[in-house]
DNA sequence: AGTTAAAGTGCAAGCGATTGCAATTAATAG
DNA sequence: CTATTAATTGCAATCGCTTGCACTTTAACT
């Protein structure tokens, strides 16, 4: 039942005080501000640096943050009610984690609910920097808040209205081309978009919605291959006859893929040879499913790390926010087993 | 090209020159710290709530960091080479996550390497805690700075030699037992447990083999029912005759499982008639696999809350980490499609 | 009303770095 | 060897809040 020691650490007055400096020069010399043009002074700032190793001395992060106002961690705003990182996202993440680390920087999560709590997060200027991630439905609100306290940010393939930040995106209205000319190139026609309960909002939605719309030619009050329903229900779409019964699904993700694939076996509907499965956000196991699934990709990493980089740019060199940039990541294609020829029936 | 404005925030004084009152009334009426049992200061702390809201203040983060000493936030630390969140720790840190945001923490990721860079964010002293998540190899070294440091923390799902911190623990002997003995109920003996390449230094791997191999009275240096390898080989195992051919597989976690039917679809074995497949770690689409798999679930979101609890109570109540605390959570089993009763041939 | 205890207030000292400025020292040029 | 310039150094302010201490005010009793 020791009384915790205070433990103080050693701070920068006692290693200038044994070096014989002022503090200011310890400062300078651990920091490497000075050129050390001189052959003392070099000599010097190398004593001094030897005898704060010796005393094992640490900067006190609070105070150093507290001083020049840099706090070098970055908040990642995500929505509270979701499972944290759903498939892909995970992998984002993780490419935007291990990218700041490299550079020293550390990433804060931040979740963001109905509530509008999460305001509070930001007045209190808790990190260098905010980075958005595609799932994040209160972009705008979010945004707004970014902009009026002038934070650098990045939005993850994500947009707000007024096109504030600078952004990562994917080209997914590009990538739903390419999925659909791979069906049809495969012979298919009637083709189904199977988005699950994905809310309109979301960027990925009303790009891939857009990209399907157009390459099929459907007018946008035409719904009847767009399904936002759950799998009994799309079942009814699949199992009914005539000339514009679908042979083919895309699917907006995995969430909705996978589910299909076990109704579908479920309904006796074989896999491709009756019909042809094509989903977004591939997955670790896409490949192991039954049959492999083929899926639309894009480097997940890569995304975070780009969105690291370019956050982090405007951080360091100051880089006004309002030149607002945006890159834009392809996607490409990896056909396996759940997409084949259109059955001749 | 306007020049970044300074933009200086409100701060105390300036609240506290407008209410006409000291820097360090203002700061007691906004943190609650007076009781306020009197008529006039009740109404005078209230009254300089109402000047703060209106000049827009907000207290800087960095400066009552400083000041305090606690920064209201923990450290999660994690492998930084794995992908971040694998399946079901996805579950636990979201659990974690939320239930620090409930009491008002953050949550900074903090990526362990091989490298021992790591150490240096032990000194900077970021946060007021850590959680050790369970696929962290680097345990030992890293609760010992943890212990030099006297900080606050706690293990999920791991344990070091030491025994120095507190932990909650998920019954994997106990949850193996279960699993053992539901495909003993279904009459199978010939038990094949597959590790896949998880090492055996995770407090979860050496349990789940404790478990096996007492349950199946195997002496410790039998490994012929214990597979490290891929599931070609595996293939080997389950494809060859004799009366101690296995007829059930004990996968680690999804990770081997998929794979594994997948590959047990390929070489034409039926699941569960053929061969039967439990699984640890359920995952969102376990029900949806083909066919639906037989696993060993645990209540992961709850892991990361009682972890959240167990680290804010060392660190709010000042609890000596000495009095390391134990949670061991409970597994329970899900049947589904993927275990059935023993082939008689 | 007077006494005592409790609550509230202001002063000023931290917290531990960074940094502008003036003074000092060293390097370089003439 | 001196003049000039560049590099280095120390002083002291700054960052904005919390908090211990001494003091004043208020509330609660006799």
């Amino acid at each position: 039942m020791t009384a915790k020691q205070p433990n103080r650490r050693t701070t920068i007055y006692q290693v200038a005080e044994r070096a014989g400096v002022s503090s200011s020069t310890v400062s300078r010399a651990l920091n490497g501000v000075s050129k050390e043009k001189s052959q003392g002074s070099a000599s010097r700032a190398q004593r001094i640096r030897q005898i704060a190793e010796q005393m094992g001395y640490q900067p006190n992060w609070r105070a150093r943050v507290f001083a020049e106002g840099k706090t070098r961690s970055v908040g990642l705003l995500q929505p509270s009610e979701d499972t944290m990182f759903k498939g892909v996202n995970t992998q984002i993440a993780a490419g935007f984690v291990s990218e700041l680390y490299k550079h020293k920087y550390h990433v804060v999560l931040m979740p963001i609910g109905e509530d509008q709590e999460w305001q509070q997060t930001f007045d209190e200027q808790r990190v260098d920097g905010y980075a958005i991630m595609q799932q994040l439905d209160e972009v705008e609100d979010v945004c707004e808040a970014i902009v009026r306290h002038d934070s650098p940010a990045v939005l993850i393939n994500n947009t707000e209205n007024r096109n504030y930040l600078p952004r990562v995106l994917i080209d997914d209205y590009a990538g739903m081309q390419l999925a659909i000319r791979h069906l049809t190139l495969l012979g298919h026609s009637q083709i189904g978009l199977h988005l699950g309960t994905h809310s309109l909002g979301h960027y990925s939605v009303q790009e891939r919605l857009r990209g399907f719309q157009e390459a099929m030619g459907f007018k946008s009050g035409d719904d009847s291959m767009i399904w936002r329903e759950d799998d009994q229900s799309i079942m009814r779409h699949l199992g009914r006859g005539g000339s514009n019964r679908p042979t083919a699904v895309i699917c907006y993700s995995h969430q909705e893929a996978i589910p299909l694939l076990y109704t579908l076996s479920q309904f006796g509907i074989k896999v491709p040879q009756d019909m042809s499965v094509i989903s977004f956000n591939d997955i670790e196991f896409s490949e192991y499913l039954n049959p492999p699934l083929t899926t639309m990709a894009y480097d997940a990493d890569r995304v975070g790390r780009v969105s690291a980089q370019l956050l982090l740019r405007q951080i360091n060199e100051n880089v006004d926010g309002m030149e607002r940039e945006t890159v834009t990541l392809k996607q490409h294609l990896i056909v396996r087993g759940s997409t084949g020829p259109v059955p001749q029936s």
